[in-house]
DNA sequence: TGACTTCTTGAACGCTCTGTCAAGAAGTTG
DNA sequence: CAACTTCTTGACAGAGCGTTCAAGAAGTCA
């Protein structure tokens, strides 16, 4: 049974990692197929063939978009001391180096915008930016845990309750910041988040 | 000058607050004059006469919502002690309840979910989305600072700072909301950001 | 009553959208 | 080379979109 035939001609993962950027920067109903076949210079039925249709190349791009964060993440909690590093997370709420090309206005966190656009309404959307954020508080979470063991972090609040919190936080400057971010004052907000959870 | 004609037979106003509550929670795009028409009970060319294009439609229902929200925000401000008023506006990220009709699941704010879907690229929705978000750290810095005054609330940052952050936090709160609140863990973030506040 | 103004109604227009498909191109395999 | 498979291309269909508009209805005013 031959599996052979035409190679593809573009390279599929890359072509997703563009794709992020354009749905990043637009949202998912903003975003036409036109778009995509025009900034990822691939026609439309190579684009249906390989990725579906429309809304599953979008989820498929956000499942992407938090991989990517969540492997910075990761790396960003594992370090001695803690709190810096939570400071960097929230001081760049759109710092993906890997996917953003250059410049331009921040577009907030991909998961964030999905939430607003597309949940509650729809359900594989709504499982995806859930698990996303499950994940969000698990890390910090335990980073959170590890902190105020040593000592760094107060214990007048447990660690879940924290982590939560800076869910919230970040999802909130990251959003807000679409409006024009006013760097003195978010970041005079961030230290005062930061200071509170200070031993 | 004759000013008289067929009289409207719709009222225009509680068609705005109806309107609120359809693109409260479809959002713009999603929300096609068709809804309108069948939701409102006003046909088309009505709905073009009254309100104008939809977008103009839209930004209305917009600044509709802000106006109550802010009417709200301001009573609640208003109350001595501060910090239950302060749990209160975070814990009900969603209790606009002139507008709500009935259950539902939560829209999230409409001016957070506007900034997600039309800023930046949309000027003037760009616009309200800015003067709400300042509309409400000023209330809520000038409530800090007499707070701050009487010993209510810790003076260890700035109430500017403290606003800025509880401005993030509602905007978070009510953005992951929309994807499925677990209460207890968000009552116990919130408790936990109110905790921090206290002198 | 007749002139005038405004609102209502719903058909229609032009456009854009997502998704499909047939024909051809570009490989692999025997 | 011939058979087979997959990918590419771009035209196309079908639906839905926002918006306009002409004709009629319902008021006011002289």
């Amino acid at each position: 049974m031959a599996r052979t035939g035409r190679p593809r001609e573009f390279d599929k993962d890359k072509t997703l990692a563009r794709a992020v950027e354009l749905f990043w920067s637009r949202g998912y109903g903003a975003t036409s197929v036109q778009d995509l076949v025009d900034a990822l210079a691939v026609e439309r039925g190579s684009l249906y063939g390989t990725f579906g249709d429309k809304r599953r190349f979008y989820l498929d791009a956000v499942r992407l978009y938090w991989d990517v964060y969540e492997r910075h993440l990761v790396t960003a909690l594992d370090t001695t001391p803690l709190l810096p590093a939570l400071r960097e997370i929230l001081t760049h709420p759109a710092r993906l180096d890997e996917l953003i090309s250059d410049v331009g206005a921040p577009h907030g966190c991909m998961v964030g915008n999905t939430t607003a656009e597309l949940v509650p309404h729809d359900a594989e959307a709504t499982e995806v930016v859930t698990r996303s954020y499950r994940r969000f508080t698990d890390l910090v979470a335990d980073a959170l845990r590890r902190a105020q063991s040593t000592g760094e972090v107060t214990d007048n609040a447990p660690p879940e309750a924290q982590a939560q919190l800076l869910l919230y936080l970040v999802q909130g400057l990251s959003l807000v910041s679409r409006a024009g971010l006013d760097r003195a004052a978010a970041l005079s907000a961030i230290d005062t988040a930061i200071d509170a959870l200070r031993a």
